[in-house]
DNA sequence: GGTGTTCTCTACCAATTGGTAGACACACTG
DNA sequence: CAGTGTGTCTACCAATTGGTAGAGAACACC
């Protein structure tokens, strides 16, 4: 029994993969129904605009995500930082391999002004918020070492987010991106967040 | 004696200005001529094509980047990577505020096969390579911890650049960018940088 | 068989894109 | 003064952009 997949859900699909790669702006509603192999007016018939693909586009994307991070926080003891923190990485580095424009969407929205970044974190307050108020109980009872949570949380982002997510400055680097540096990365990543919140 | 800043500069300045903020893409040659107050045919009598007018912007970002990166090391003992670390950041805190546009080119870089990345890596090679050698002597001294080098320094730079320009994100998590809250969103990083790497 | 709904299509459209051709103004130099 | 670059302009251009109008196919329901 195949299910087969409606238009609708292949254009979501394929934008998001061409909004999360090469960027929205660079996305001309034409080239996307050509590479779906359908006229841009049916992509128009179920959005009625570009900017509405691109806040369903985000939306779905913000879904996923949103799932991605609770499936976690569901598995860990919500008291356990630490083991919060690795299944986190762990999930965005699975992310970064099966659905990397997912997170290129989410860096894109990163630009000052964006649409797309009130819409994403609009739908992410809930999470930033858990993160946050278990950091701060965590600090408060000195099992992570810092001072502010709210800017604690913010480093760790930039830290997980960067290492998942900037191939390029990897390559300026000389690293040639691929599974096994990945899997070496966050190694690599997960030993300098734990020796830089470890309080022993 | 004022020195007239001739067209050409003045198509840089606003050009990076509209580059790093607003993105290459979304930035058309009549927008910029408009925003200088001459005709898109002046823009193209100095660069041939929008092609070669990023190429230039890019050059001079980068030149500005590394003469910022060559004066903290020219001023720090080489082999004293903590100092070398903080001036770093003090820079490109720096940076953040008086040219923000500069450091969201370089973000503008990181979208995987931009014309952008490959440039600016090329020009930035020497800075990489330097940080990454003092980086392995201090490694090999115990002076300070990790294992890889170069893994090292790539999350150093996701975290220093994250957080210095990351403002969405931070709006995301309820904290208004301003002056007093850079000053304070560096000094939180440096003390996590300096638990990260310190091996006391 | 008729009728309405859902969907994809062809045929346009005005505005904007990066880019070309060439006229005109200006300064400097012989 | 003639001539030669240098720089900015007006006037176009073809291609592409997001978007509209409406025809026609496919399907369900009666």
């Amino acid at each position: 029994m195949v299910t087969p997949v409606g238009t609708r859900q292949r254009i979501l699909d394929t934008a998001l993969d061409s909004f999360g790669t090469a960027g929205v702006a660079e996305t001309s509603l034409d080239a996307l129904a050509r590479s779906l192999k359908i006229r841009k007016q049916s992509i128009l018939y179920h959005f009625n605009s570009k900017a509405e693909l691109v806040d369903a586009v985000v939306d779905e994307a913000a879904d996923r995500f949103i799932a991605e991070l609770d499936s976690v926080a569901g598995r860990v003891d919500p008291a356990d930082v630490w083991a919060q923190l690795e299944g986190t990485v762990r999930v965005v580095f699975r992310l970064a391999v099966q659905q990397p424009a997912l997170l290129g969407l989410v860096r894109e929205a990163s630009r000052p002004g964006s649409t797309v970044a009130l819409r994403l974190s609009s739908r992410l307050s809930n999470q930033i918020g858990a993160a946050q108020h278990s950091l701060e109980i965590a600090l408060k009872e000195g099992r992570v070492k810092g001072d502010n949570a709210r800017l604690l949380l913010f480093s760790l982002y930039s830290t997980i987010m960067g290492v998942a997510t900037e191939v390029e400055v990897l390559r300026a680097m000389g690293i040639e991106p691929s599974l096994r540096s990945l899997a070496q990365r966050r190694q690599e990543l997960l030993r300098f967040l734990r020796v830089a919140l470890d309080p022993v």
